[in-house]
RNA sequence: GGUCGCAUAGUUCAGUUGGUUAGAACGCCUGUUUUACACACAGGAGGUCUCCGGUUCGAGUCCGGAUGUGACCA
């Protein structure tokens, strides 16, 4: 009220459309201010209609001043929160104690009418909870609007730079946040009231009248004419004085000066992302464009190897800056877009002329259970340190790297460890005051915790546990010596158990490519394409693909994508299929060295492939391989070098970290092949799914038949030793006239039957039932491609190969139906 | 209030320009100490893709709306 300077109704409010113009008194101090209409501001359904206007203590009042500058501004508050002068009586009293005085004192008055509770939003600070005060003040702010002439500002640049391409968000989407923000051109406030940060760099000194200012800023102009000499635009008798110079010396001689001119530093510092802007070509040694940053000894000697063109050693030119600027890619949360990458783009434009990063990847956030960002405040994030040491870094970098696809957030459920047992607790949320935190679910006590007593525990949910132990939260610090459970995620088992798995495979590899039992050591030779089996042609095709794949993901930053492609891989081809096809080759000493020489090549592949998501693994098998492996089989890099060689002797990098990323032929890419071998693969799944329906033991070898096409049943023949091999099956028979021997399981593919005679063993009822449900599912997917074919829009709106597409697929499954049908008629 | 997201199996997520039977991991069920790996192997169950409407021969996918949920900006 003390600093009230106009009382506002809304224009259409038939109660106080005569008012307008008029003039009311602050009982408070006699002062007199206008009554005004404002239709933005007054709100003729709330209260009585009419408002009180604040200008310098409330953003929207602020507003209602600017579009009526003629009601002014009464600044009433001091920093520190106590009244100014215009509190009058109440001057140097605390806000808060004097709006209790203000009522008594209207009550007193004989204007009181009463209080009424109304909600309303109030912004807090953060660090110390309090109501935030709205307060008129001197600010520095970086003007980003357009020049007067008409020529970009600040801000347009920077939209230029992105709508031209010289910078690329991805994902795209993020392109509209940097733009839509730049394009208000809202004036940047780069002043803060803090201790920390780089301090203002102006310097000011008030004289008696405007005429010593002026001749003052003509009198140094030209005495230090390097430095920006003005007249303070808010004060004509002020001089401001912009200090900047890289030497340090000169510097000191300046400040020296300005101190015994009387001349005082602005006491704020720059807002905490106008010193970050500065980062991308700041920490490369600018402004100083004579020398490259100053570099400690030793980290020089290690910079000058790879910095070897940069002229290492004394130079009279700063040969880093142009050398990593611009750089590649800023890699960074969305919450930052415009606080820093924006600020980034303008500050290097401006410094620099030219952008900073070609590419900002935007990557997801990470969220607890419940949906909510953590923090340590809500008590919901988890330690890296401690995951680490329980799943292993690795593991960690893989699971996040995992996460990290095009999507806003990702959800982390997280769960307590019992340090007695190791027994996952759930969390759950818990309110206290107004904030949210979470807890274990079988937390025993309560919060807050009343002077004294124990501090709320975990108790463990293992019924032979049940031990307690104190948890990790933000409400109080564990006892000293106090047993803690830890935040940890069961989520990063999955990068956990691939590292473990990969770590096992490579294990595997290096126990046969060392001289044992089983053979000779690995010996370094060419490999050409008439020594390759069919399982080697299929995983080098295999690895071609997915090795191309990883380039694609890499290069539009879909971690999650490339994990997913490596990982299966690894897991389902490498792993389970091709390592174990080849184990009875390295079994053999005829076949050994052929077989070692293309798994090593594989392997060194996949180590490659996997070195940016697990280096530590990788690393550690780089150096174990290159000890029995120095030189070694891989792809020919150059094709015509050594003609009709698939793979050649090469020698390796002495670490992984220094290989180069694999470039695999693409011409080894054979889709027939994979066909092919995918049909083996059915065939394969087929056999065991029959072993498991009828619990045969593994050790019992059973005999397989198979009635197929000549083609189809050359393959099988070919590859029979695999039937062996991993389904313990005997091929016995196989081609278009095979019979389904009497009391014999059958499987139906789509171009090909087996039968596994089983006399004795075999249950018809159970048999006939697995057919007839066999037999449904096929029939469904029948009547849904007929439906299609007979639909006379689909045949002739629909691009002609889908349609010849659902038409194999209905002959494939026809001709299955027919054969299952003939199963069936057999057994009933 | 404005803008940008998200909603798919019990859970956490894939699903590229609309087009074969919607996939994975974890969890669950059955079996296996098979000499790299039980943090494993083999097999299996589990989804009217949040709801309503539209475009289309055809929608998890495109459009509009609703509901829930998240972020940024005001």
């Amino acid at each position: 009220m003390l600093g009230d300077t106009a009382v506002c109704v809304h224009p259409t409010d038939e109660r106080y459309m005569h008012l307008v113009g008029k003039s009311v008194k602050i009982p408070l101090n006699d002062r007199i201010i206008p009554i005004i209409a404002d239709a933005l501001l007054a709100d003729k359904e709330k209260g009585t209609g009419a408002v009180k206007v604040t200008p310098a203590h409330d953003p929207n009042d602020y507003a209602c001043y600017t579009r009526n500058p003629e009601i002014g501004v009464i600044n009433i508050l001091n920093p520190d929160g106590t009244l100014n002068e215009h509190g009058g009586e109440w001057e140097g009293v605390d806000r808060l104690e004097v709006r209790g005085k203000v009522v008594e004192r209207m009550n007193e008055l004989g204007h009181y009418e009463g209080v009424e509770d109304r909600v309303i939003p109030l912004k807090h600070s953060d660090r110390s909870k309090t109501p935030v005060e709205p307060y008129l003040s001197d600010q520095w702010f970086v003007r980003m609007g357009d020049d007067e002439d008409g020529k970009p500002g600040l801000a347009q640049k920077a939209v230029d730079a992105v709508e031209d391409g010289r910078v690329r968000f991805f994902p795209s989407r993020y392109k509209k946040t940097y733009t839509d923000w730049l394009a208000e051109k809202r004036d940047w406030c780069i002043s803060r009231q803090l201790w920390w940060g780089h301090r203002i760099p102006v310097w000011s000194k008030t004289f008696n009248n405007s005429q010593k200012a002026e001749e003052t800023v003509k009198e140094f102009s030209s005495r230090w004419d390097d430095y920006c000499w003005r007249i303070s635009e808010s004060d004509p008798s002020t001089v401001l004085m912009c200090i900047d110079h890289q030497d340090e010396d000169i510097m000191e001689a300046v400040e020296k000066m300005l101190k015994t001119e009387g001349y005082v530093q602005d006491p704020d510092v720059l807002d905490t992302w106008f010193s970050s802007a500065l980062w991308p070509h700041a920490t490369l040694g600018w402004p100083d464009l004579e020398r490259n940053p100053p570099l400690d000894e030793e980290e020089l000697a290690k910079q000058t190897q790879s910095l070897s063109t940069l002229a290492p050693g004394p130079s009279t030119e700063n040969k880093v800056l142009p050398y990593f600027y611009p750089g590649s890619v800023l890699i960074t949360s969305r919450d930052i877009i415009t606080l820093w990458v924006a600020r980034m783009v303008l500050t290097g434009l401006y410094n620099m002329d030219d952008v900073p990063f070609q590419h900002v990847h935007v990557h997801p956030k990470i969220l607890d259970g419940f949906g909510q960002t953590m923090s340590k405040s809500k008590g919901n994030g988890v330690d890296p340190v401690d995951l680490i040491e329980k799943y292993g870094a690795d593991a960690i970098r893989f699971t996040i790297a995992s996460f990290a696809g095009e999507t806003q957030d990702v959800r982390l459920p997280i769960s307590y460890e019992c340090p007695h047992c190791g027994e996952m607790i759930a969390p759950k949320q818990y309110k206290v005051a107004t904030s949210t935190l979470v807890v274990p679910s079988t937390m025993k006590g309560d919060f807050p915790v009343p002077q004294g007593a124990p501090k709320p525990t975990l108790v463990c949910s293992n019924k032979k546990c049940k031990q307690e132990s104190q948890f990790t939260t933000p409400l109080y610090d564990p006892d000293e010596g106090a047993a803690v459970a830890k935040m940890v995620s069961e989520r990063f088992e999955y990068g956990r158990n691939f590292c473990n798995k990969f770590w096992n495979a490579a294990r595997f590899a290096m126990m046969n490519l060392v001289e044992s039992d089983n053979g000779a050591g690995y010996t370094p030779d060419e490999v050409t394409e008439d020594q390759l089996q069919l399982e080697d042609r299929w995983i080098l095709s295999r690895l071609s693909t997915v090795a191309s794949e990883m380039d694609e993901y890499l290069g539009r930053y879909q971690f999650d994508a490339a994990t997913r492609a490596v990982r299966d891989f690894t897991w389902n081809e490498f792993c389970d299929w091709y390592l174990e096809m080849i184990k009875p080759r390295l079994r053999d000493a005829k076949s050994r060295a052929v077989a070692q020489r293309v798994l090593l090549s594989v392997l060194d592949s996949l180590i490659r492939l996997l070195q940016p998501f697990t280096p530590f693994i990788c690393e550690e098998l780089w150096q174990r391989l290159k000890e029995i492996a120095p030189e070694r089989a891989l792809p020919v890099s150059s094709p015509g070098d050594s003609p009709g060689a698939k793979l050649t002797t090469q020698s390796v990098a002495d670490a992984c970290i220094n290989a180069s990323w694999p470039t695999i032929p693409s011409s080894w890419q054979d889709e027939a092949l994979e066909k092919r071998f995918a049909r083996l693969q059915d065939t394969i799944v087929a056999v065991r799914n029959v072993r498991a329906i009828y619990n045969i033991p593994p050790g019992t070898s059973i005999k397989l038949l198979m009635r197929t096409a000549a083609d189809v049943a050359g393959d099988m023949e070919s590859v029979a030793s695999q039937f062996e091999n991993l389904a313990k099956a005997v091929l016995e028979a196989a081609g278009a006239d095979v019979e389904r021997p009497i009391g014999a399981a059958s499987f139906s593919l789509g171009d090909a039957d087996g039968y596994i005679p089983l006399e004795g063993l075999i249950d018809t009822a159970e048999e006939l039932e697995r057919q007839k449900k066999k037999l449904a599912e096929v029939e469904k997917h029948i009547k849904g491609a007929e439906s299609k074919l007979n639909n006379e829009k689909f045949v002739n709106n629909a691009k002609e190969e889908v349609v010849n597409g659902v038409r194999e697929t209905l002959a494939n499954q026809q001709s299955q139906r027919e054969r299952i049908v003939e199963i069936i008629r057999d057994l009933s």
